[in-house]
DNA sequence: CGTTCTCTGTACCGAACGGTAAACTGAAGT
DNA sequence: ACTTCAGTTTACCGTTCGGTACAGAGAACG
């Protein structure tokens, strides 16, 4: 018995898997054990190893923020790219159950490895969301502060929720974030 | 040349080097090399090994926060007690350039081996703090939102400040949760 | 059929991992 | 002086680490 893989289909899982183990605490034999994949498969998908494992998974991560958050805000009309940030991010955090992968390669030394993709991530969402404030009609001045309170509320709340193990206390910021806007 | 350490002294050192690299980031090796000690003292201090030395830092955070902040918030007048705790945050996490060693834990696997310990620390922060607030005036339920608020957007602000590498972006953020309350 | 190309399985490498054992050093206690 | 004991040093253990090499499987295409 023979199982094929596209590297489309790969990622996704390894994505997961940095995301519960961290980039230190990710191995290749928790890699192969999780998806299936033997080295030689892995290697061949990703020459560069667990670097470019975790490189590609922190593009696609990006990439689903771009085309389901971060384009909306910029695209839409203020109030509605808003309410799609919204549902988008309280469904890919799974509401609270789930870590944010940027943000946990973030604390430690993993994000000098990473630094351009990480601060790119943040540094874009922010801006997205302040642009759409103040073309909502929000002073420029408090909209970037909002815009930066809002993303680092989130943050706070993924790592608030997963340390007392309960995720209501992430639904529960995301509504009182909603409030304030 | 011999030097002689104490355990007192090794336990700060050992702390430093687990919240720049987190749990799995940080090897016996990292630790021997930046304390000085080798394996044989590392595991005369601590003969339960690196999770020993790592749940022996966590603790010695606790105490640290359970000292200089919680039982201030329980003890002195809630303004001042709350003021305490903004100098001490502030003072600790040296204004957005050092990182929260539990947060850190919270979001990995590591959360597991030491759960208990982390959701202490976070449950008792925000209960001292909610106290001081009902002490103050707030309304009971208002008291315990904004305590799980301002406690979260510690957390995020460190970690924003850290992946932007702007360590402004915590100051920032402690400025607009003391506003607040 | 034969070739090509993508993907897989397995065996292997040196280095680093966490941890152990035991001999040693030096100061304090008697 | 002799013991005791906290702390150090060094060598070593088995395991796992990330990474490599390479033969083989199987569909695609001529």
């Amino acid at each position: 018995m023979r199982t094929v893989y596209e590297k489309a289909d790969v990622v996704p899982m390894i994505a997961e898997i940095f995301r519960d183990l961290g980039y230190e605490g990710t191995s290749l034999s928790r890699i192969t054990e999780r998806t299936g994949l033997g080295k030689g498969s892995l290697y061949h998908f990703f020459p560069g190893g667990k670097e470019e494992m975790a490189a590609t998974v922190l593009a696609e991560v990006d990439g689903w923020f771009e085309r389901f958050v971060f384009e909306p805000l910029r695209r839409d009309d203020p109030a509605q790219g808003i309410a799609t940030m919204w549902a988008a991010v309280d469904d890919y955090f799974r509401s609270g159950g789930r870590v944010c992968l940027v943000g946990a390669f973030a604390l430690d030394e993993t994000r000098d490895r990473f630094a351009t993709a990480i601060r790119g991530y943040f540094a874009r969402w922010i801006e997205a969301l302040r642009d759409a404030l103040v073309r909502g009609g929000r002073d420029p001045a408090d909209a970037a502060l909002d815009a930066e309170e809002v993303v680092l509320g989130i943050q706070g709340a993924l790592v608030l929720a997963r340390a007392l193990g309960d995720p209501a206390v992430f639904t529960r910021a995301l509504d009182r974030l909603k409030d304030r806007l």
